[in-house]
This record gives C-alpha cells, sequence and structure tokens, in this order.
DNA sequence: CACCACCTAACGAACATTCATTTGCCTTGC
DNA sequence: GCAAGGCAAATGAATGTTCGTTAGGTGGTG
C-alpha cells in the first residue's frame, strides 16, 4: 500500500540515504537511485511521492533520533543522580554515537535540510531547536547548582553543539577512537580545560567563592577518562578525503 | 583580458559567492546569477570558463584567508612573545574573524568544495590539512612546553577546529556579540573549562608538578575576557533561519 | 477446473523543464 | 575598423515526474 511503506520503500531511502550522503541531494538522481537497487527510475514513483519526500523522510529520521538521544541521556542521568558534569557528559556520549551508528544519516541531515520545502524545513527546525534548548538547559543547571563557573550559557552551549556537530565532518569508524572514547575526552576538555599543565600560570580562574568544597590537590577528578593518547600518528590528517 | 580578471568578473564572483551560500552551488543557476547583474546568462562566458571555475575561485579565496590568518595569528603570537595559551586564543580570533568578515565565502567554503574536480579539490584539501596541522601544532607546543595538560593533541585539535569551523552555521552579524567577543569566550572554555563553580568538585585535574609557578589565588588571568552575558535571552535561538 | 476481475510492481518511453555552455550577430568606444 | 562586451537564440544533455502498458499473483465465481 505504498508510497508510504513496504520493503521496496525503505530500501529506496536507504540507497537514497547514501547517495545523498556521497553525492549531496541535488547531485544524486533518481536515476541513481533506481540503478542502485535495479530498477527504471519511473518505477521508483510506485512506492514514493517525490525525491523531496524521501530527503524528508531521511531528515526527520535523523531529527528524530538526536532528541531521542539528548532525552534518554537526560533520563538516565536523572535515575543515576548524576550531576551536571556526568550529565553533559552522557548528552555528549549519546550525540556522538547517533552520529557514528548513522553517519549516512547525519550528514545529510546536515547538509540537505534546507532544500525542504517551508513546511518541513519549520518541523526540522523546531526539532533541531528543542535540541539545542535541552543542551543549553544543562549548562544553565550546571551554572545554578554552582558546578559549572557563571559563563555565558548561549554560548557555552553552542560549543557543546559545534564539538559535537562538526564531528560528521571528520568522524571515520576505521578510526583509533570510538566515539565514546572521543565524547569522554571532548567532555574533558570542555569541562577541565586545556590549561593544568604543570608549568601552566596556576591560579585556576576567577574562583569566585574561595575556599569552598575542599581544595586540595587531589587528583582522578571525574572528568577524567579515555584520554589513551594515540601512538605517534602526528601527521595523521584529521579528514576524510571522501 | 578576461576570462581570468577585470571588474565584471568580480562582479560575477561577488554575486555567485552570496547566491552559491544562500541556495548552494547546484541550486542556484547561472540565469540566476547573471540576472543579479542584470545581464543574459550567456554573457557571463564572456568572463569566465565555467561555473565551477568561479566556485574554485571562491573556495581557494577562503582557503587562501584561513591559511593567511592563522599564520598572522601565529607571527603576532610570536613577536610579543606570547604563551600557547595566548597564541591559542589568537588564532581562534584570527579564524572567527575571517568567518564573521567573509561570511557567504565561508559558507561556500564548508559547503561546496566537494563539487569541485579532483585536481582542484585535491589542492583545496592540501590547504586545508595545511591548516589543521597549524591548529594542532599550538596544541602540541602547549603540551611541550608544560602550559597545557598532556591531552590527546589530535582529539584537542579537533575541538578547537570544531569550535571554529561550526562558527558559521550560527554566526549572524546582528547577533549580540562580536566575532571577537565569541572568541574570548571559546577560548577561555576551552582553557579554563566549565568546571570551576562554587560547588565544584573541586581538585582541579591532575596537577602533576606540584607548586610550581605561584599558585596563589589570584584573579583576573588571561584566559579571562568578553563575559559580558547578555542580558536574559533565554529563549534566544541560536540559528540562523536563513 | 476455468474464467474473470483486480492488484501490485515493474518497464520503457515520453513529458516539460532546466541546466551549463556555444554560437552568431550587433553595438559602442577607442 | 577593430576588438570587447553584450544580446538573443540555440544546443545537447540531464533533470524529476507521468504515462500507457504488461507480467504475475490472488481471490472469488460460474
Amino acid at each position: 500500500m505504498p508510497p508510504s511503506a513496504g520493503r521496496r520503500r525503505s530500501e529506496i531511502v536507504a540507497a537514497a540515504r547514501e547517495l545523498f550522503s556521497e553525492k549531496g541531494y541535488h547531485s544524486a538522481s533518481m536515476r541513481d537511485i533506481a540503478e542502485r537497487l535495479g530498477l527504471q527510475a519511473g518505477t521508483l514513483y510506485v512506492h514514493i511521492r517525490s525525491k523531496e519526500d524521501v530527503l524528508f523522510e531521511i531528515v526527520d529520521q535523523a531529527a528524530d533520533r538526536f532528541l531521542e538521544a539528548v532525552r534518554q541521556a537526560r533520563a538516565e542521568a536523572e535515575s543515576r543522580g548524576a550531576g551536571p558534569e556526568e550529565a553533559l557528559r552522557l548528552a555528549m556520549r549519546s550525540h556522538l554515537r547517533v552520529v557514528a551508528e548513522n553517519l549516512d544519516t547525519a550528514t545529510v541531515f546536515f547538509h540537505e535540510w534546507k532544500f525542504l520545502d517551508d513546511d518541513r524545513r519549520a518541523l526540522i527546525l523546531a526539532k533541531r531547536d528543542a535540541y539545542e534548548s535541552a543542551i543549553r538547559d544543562l549548562i544553565i543547571q550546571g551554572i545554578e547548582s554552582g558546578v559549572f563557573r557563571p559563563v555565558d550559557p548561549r554560548l557555552a552551549g553552542l560549543a557543546v553543539l559545534s564539538l559535537c556537530n562538526w564531528f560528521y565532518q571528520w568522524y571515520s569508524p576505521a578510526g583509533p577512537q570510538s566515539a565514546e572514547d572521543i565524547a569522554d575526552a571532548f567532555a574533558d576538555l570542555l569541562l577541565a580545560g586545556l590549561l593544568g599543565g604543570p608549568q601552566a600560570a596556576a591560579s585556576d580562574e576567577a574562583r569566585d567563592g574561595g575556599g569552598t568544597g575542599s581544595p586540595t590537590g587531589g587528583r582522578g577528578r571525574t572528568a577524567r577518562r579515555g584520554q589513551r593518547r594515540s601512538a605517534g600518528g602526528s601527521g595523521t590528517s584529521s579528514t576524510v578525503v571522501q
């Protein structure tokens, strides 16, 4: 009872996902998609209504997965009574895992959403805004609970999103680190910062509240994880050459 | 003596820059470009050799500007004897300034470079790799000088690039902060980290070298700047709705 | 069993449109 | 008079989509 369901339809969407990701929405033709399935171009329209329908299905799927991921991360953090520090790490983990496990979907999502018609684009933008708000809320909670410094939550949220959203541009499953490793390393960087080497100018930051907490020099904080420096590899290009 | 120079030619490239940025390379037609200049499509070919030539000119310009920016930042840091901390901030400032001042160029650069033919794409990729290496070198120098923690330089470099390269996706000149403000805030976040609020679990990181430097509680470190929290604006969408 | 009706999936050709690019002619300033 | 810049028209290929048709399967009816 297509166009709306059926195995053939999902085969078409799957083929489109790969082709849109590889060549871009406009450069991948319906004939390309059909050829990959051993069909004629016209036959695709037995199962779908239009090329843009296919694009929307892919992009909408991606948006839902991101939303689902951040909700799950938030629920997990709440259920185990984690602080904002760990909540943020969980969210970044979820996001990067979604990208890594759906690289083509994510690529199409970030690259081609603009080409949807007005209504569908608005729908996607709404979902994206919801996602970004959820991330920003994590920052705000961290600040209000006094764990994070009182930074601009908008910019801090954008920093998190930058780290997470650029990921699809360079991640390769063949690379040395898993998405989880990378998420942990990124979260650590963002939480603890680059400074703190033996020769750092010390006096860490305008620590407003004086001697609150336990100002001891202990090590092994939670923001420490997955730091297994890839051996050597100085010139390793950080980029996928498509 | 076009096609290669001339005022008309740069008008064409300028129009193409805007249109490619707004609609994408494949969706912006030569007729669109011509119309914007009050010309017929065919006339464009008096001044240019092909549409792809125009794309290459834009993308190559962008690559050169990024390279120039990081070189300038490095020179500036060296000339004023700045540490790796300030060197990194200078580089991020330069990058974000280039993007802010050439938003269309940057957008085309990041979005459309894939559509160049093999030779030109290789050329652009080489320039991009050079740029990424330069950023990674800043990280390595920071670590080797003992100012930065011994993090994975590849991932730390990618973190810097993520912050800088995602910028074009959300920056608007009409926004509350200047590119410099944002660069400073991002550099601060990456250097000092989010942690450090009054209720933070304290014990900042494995500070290996004990009491090196001046372990006083002074404030106003260099990683402190441009933190003028935008008043209110909780729901401000972080995205340009094009 | 035979027959008819109906359905889905596919083909292959054609649709109108758009695209980047080429060609031939005209104008205008030097 | 000549070259550069521009116009109008045309070229050929490619696009997404529609169309008429067909093959194969299924279910009901005589």
